[in-house]
Order: structure tokens, then C-alpha cells, then sequence
DNA sequence: GGGGATGATTGGTA
DNA sequence: TACCAATCATCCCC
């Protein structure tokens, strides 16, 4: 322990090349002066090195004795340079780190839901009206729902830039007490200002890792309150009355092939104001439902298609012009599609020209139509269904009378 | 509140 | 990739 200090002493590269500590050597002229100094010095480092084992009383008035001694400022400055040439170089390569991609990522997310940044009507406010208008949703209460998601986005921003503030508060307060702790022990310890910056450095890192656990939580949050909002599954919407009845008016007009085109989907989902997907979507669970159950959906399959049949009289008897295509649509309804040569027709043909209107027959005409049609088994695909005219249903048309 | 209706989702299939 | 079948989650009427 005691040979600590020498040894130090001894390996410091630049010792010897030192403007204060080599004079004093040389100036002295004989060994003993040498062996004399290099004692004392040896004296200083050891106080140095036990100066933590003492108390702090001891430690002030030796810390004292210590500046004050003649030799301070040579023995600092040497400190320093052997500091400067070991420690901060193999540091100084690891400083820089490059941007931290998760950190980015969070910040574009919290950019774009307007958390961080520069508050905006929301352009996930406009998402979610889109995503409801689109689920089918009436515009009723649906401004309800936005103020509510906006006023919790608002608030979750809120927390965000308190929180934000106080972490930068936090930041720049501990900042400042390292570096004014540094600037003081640097009088008695060797740190550049070097030394200071990478200090500060490492708490802004520190800092900027407790920051990202903020802004982490905040995109959770962010997240959890758009699922619960956006998410049509939890937020569903019957469709409106009307668009239902668009639907099935198609449906059951094409009873024999119920698969509506592409652009038949677009045009529904223009009608009934919502997506192609939801049309699809409907158009599955309703061949679904009543295939399984026909019998339950007799009696609506018999009034739509009565509605089809009295809309396809009312066109031919207003004078089939240039033979134009009928458009069996219910009174009042908005649906307008051409079902003139669909072979479903023939049942609406065949109740009207019967002597008496019977829905049950009607009815029966439909379900056998199906089951001709072995549920459907046998449809084209959906994309190739543009005519319904060689469908099964086609070969019941020559019946009507 | 219970239960049927209904829109959406999911996994499998051709 | 569209469709089917089963299932889920919610709506809505009683």
C-alpha cells in the first residue's frame, strides 16, 4: 500500500517532462535532495488516498493543508495529463451513438396521433369518423363519441407535456447540480471540462431512457383509447332500415345467384352508404342464414319478392319503352338495379299472373329455386356472375303462364 | 336481464 | 382470393 503511491508516481508518462515537478529534482542537485522529494510526494498521495477513510472534519482541514502545499499545482497538472492521455481516450470512442430508432418511432407515432407537436383537429378524430361512418354507423351520436375521443386525446396530450416538463425540469436542475459539484471538486481532483460534458452527457441519456418510458406509455395510451374507440367489432351498428332494405331487395331478386359482382358491391355499398366489405360481409351471413334456416325467411323472401313483382308490373304496364329494362324496385326505395333478365324474376312473374296471389306459392317457388340451385352449390364464381340469365332460375322463366 | 338478431372476425377450403 | 362455416361481440326488443 505504501509503495502505491510511488509506483504511480514512478510509471506517470510525462513526469519528467513536467514544466512544475522535474525542476524541483533537478534543482535540488544531490541524490539525497531527490530521495527527500520523492518521499514527500509519495507523503501527498498517501493522504490523498486515504483522505475518504476519514472523517469529514479531518478530511476538510487535510483537503485545506493539502491546497495550500507548494507542490499542489504541479502534481495536479500532472494528474491531469496522465488523466487526459489514459481514461478519456479509450472513452471518447464511445460517445457517440446513433439515434435510437424505438425512440423515433415513438416520436413519429406521437407526431402523427397529435400528442407531441403542434395540437391539430385531429387527424385521428377524422379517422375515427371515417372508420364509423364506415361501420355503417348513423352520424346521430357519432359526434357524441368524437367530442369524448378528443377530449381523452386532449387530456392524455395534457399529461404528456406536464410530465414531459417536469422530466426536462428534473433534467436541467440535476444537470446544473453535477456540473457546479464538478467545477468544485475540480479544484482539488483532476477533471477537464471535457470530463463535465461527457458527465452531462450520460444524464441527459439517462434522462432521455426515462423520457422514452413516457412516451412509450403515452402511445399505449394513445392506442388503448383508439381500439376502444375505432374498433367496429366492440363499437357495431346495425345497419340503417333502409340500407337493409336494399340488401335484401338485391338478395332476394337474386335469389338463384346471390353473389353480386364487384361492381354490384360498389354500387350497394355506394346505396347503402358502406364499404364493399361490409357488403360482402352481409351478403355471406345472409346466404349463410338462409340457407340454414329458409323456412324462417319465408315470409320475408315472399314480400320482396312480391315488392319485385309489383315493381316489374308497374314497368310494363307503364309501356315497356324501346323495351327498356324494369327496375323492380319497392316503392320507395332507393335500389334501382336491373334485374329484368334475371331468371329470379320469374317468380314474381309467375305470382302475378297466377289468378290469385298466394305468397306461400311464392314462397315455395323460391325455396325450390334454392334447392334446385343445391344451395347455391353450383354458383359461378361471384366475378363471373354478371347475367343471372343462365342461372337456374332462367329455366323456370318460360313458366310464367 | 335474457335471448334472438346481426355485423364482424377467423380459420379452412377450393 | 372469394367464399363458407363457426364464432364472437354487440345491438335491440321483450
Amino acid at each position: 500500500m505504501d509503495e502505491q503511491p510511488r509506483m504511480m508516481l514512478s510509471h506517470a508518462p510525462g513526469m519528467a517532462a513536467h514544466a512544475g515537478l522535474p525542476q524541483h529534482v533537478h534543482e535540488g542537485g544531490t541524490v539525497v535532495d531527490g530521495d527527500a522529494r520523492k518521499q514527500e510526494l509519495g507523503e501527498i498521495l498517501q493522504q490523498i488516498m486515504t483522505i475518504t477513510d476519514q472523517s469529514l472534519d479531518e478530511a476538510q482541514a487535510r483537503k485545506h493543508g493539502l491546497n495550500c502545499h507548494r507542490m499542489k499545482p504541479a502534481l495536479f497538472n500532472v494528474l491531469c495529463e496522465i488523466k487526459e492521455k489514459t481514461v478519456l481516450s479509450i472513452r471518447g470512442a464511445q460517445e457517440e451513438e446513433p439515434l435510437d430508432p424505438q425512440l423515433m418511432r415513438l416520436d413519429n407515432m406521437l407526431l402523427a396521433e397529435g400528442v407531441s407537436g403542434p395540437e391539430k383537429g385531429g387527424s385521428s378524430v377524422a379517422a375515427a369518423a371515417a372508420a364509423a361512418a364506415a361501420s355503417g354507423g348513423v352520424g346521430a351520436d357519432n359526434s357524441a363519441e368524437h367530442s369524448d375521443y378528443k377530449a381523452k386525446l386532449s387530456q392524455i396530450r395534457q399529461i404528456y407535456h406536464t410530465e414531459l416538463e417536469k422530466y426536462e425540469q428534473a433534467c436541467n436542475e440535476f444537470t446544473t447540480h453535477v456540473m457546479n459539484l464538478l467545477r468544485e471538486q475540480s479544484r482539488t481532483r483532476p477533471i477537464s471540462p471535457k470530463e463535465i460534458e461527457r458527465m452531462v452527457n450520460i444524464i441527459h441519456r439517462k434522462f432521455s431512457s426515462i423520457q422514452m418510458q413516457l412516451k412509450q406509455s403515452t402511445c399505449e395510451a394513445v392506442m388503448i383509447l383508439r381500439s376502444r374507440f375505432l374498433d367496429a367489432r366492440r363499437k357495431r351498428r346495425n345497419f340503417n332500415k333502409q340500407a337493409t332494405e336494399i340488401l335484401n331487395e338485391y338478395f332476394y331478386s337474386h335469389l338463384s345467384n346471390p353473389y353480386p359482382s364487384e361492381e354490384a358491391k360498389e354500387e350497394l355499398a355506394k346505396k347503402c352508404a358502406i364499404t364493399v366489405a361490409q357488403v360482402s360481409n352481409w351478403f355471406g351471413n345472409k346466404r349463410i342464414r338462409y340457407k340454414k334456416n329458409i323456412g324462417k325467411f319465408q315470409e320475408e323472401a315472399n314480400m320482396y319478392a312480391a315488392r319485385t313483382a309489383v315493381s316489374a308490373a308497374n314497368a310494363s304496364s307503364h309501356g315497356s319503352q324501346a323495351n327498356s329494362p324494369s327496375t323492380p324496385n319497392s316503392a320507395g326505395s332507393a335500389a334501382s338495379f336491373n334485374v329484368s333478365n334475371s331468371g329470379d324474376l320469374f317468380m314474381s312473374v309467375h305470382a302475378l299472373n297466377g289468378d290469385s296471389f298466394q305468397g306461400a306459392q311464392v314462397g315455395a317457388n323460391v325455396q325450390s329455386q334454392v334447392m334446385a340451385n343445391g344451395g347455391w352449390q353450383d354458383a359461378p364464381t361471384p366475378s363471373s356472375v354478371t347475367s343471372p340469365t343462365e342461372g337456374p332460375g332462367s329455366v323456370h322463366s318460360d313458366t310464367s303462364n
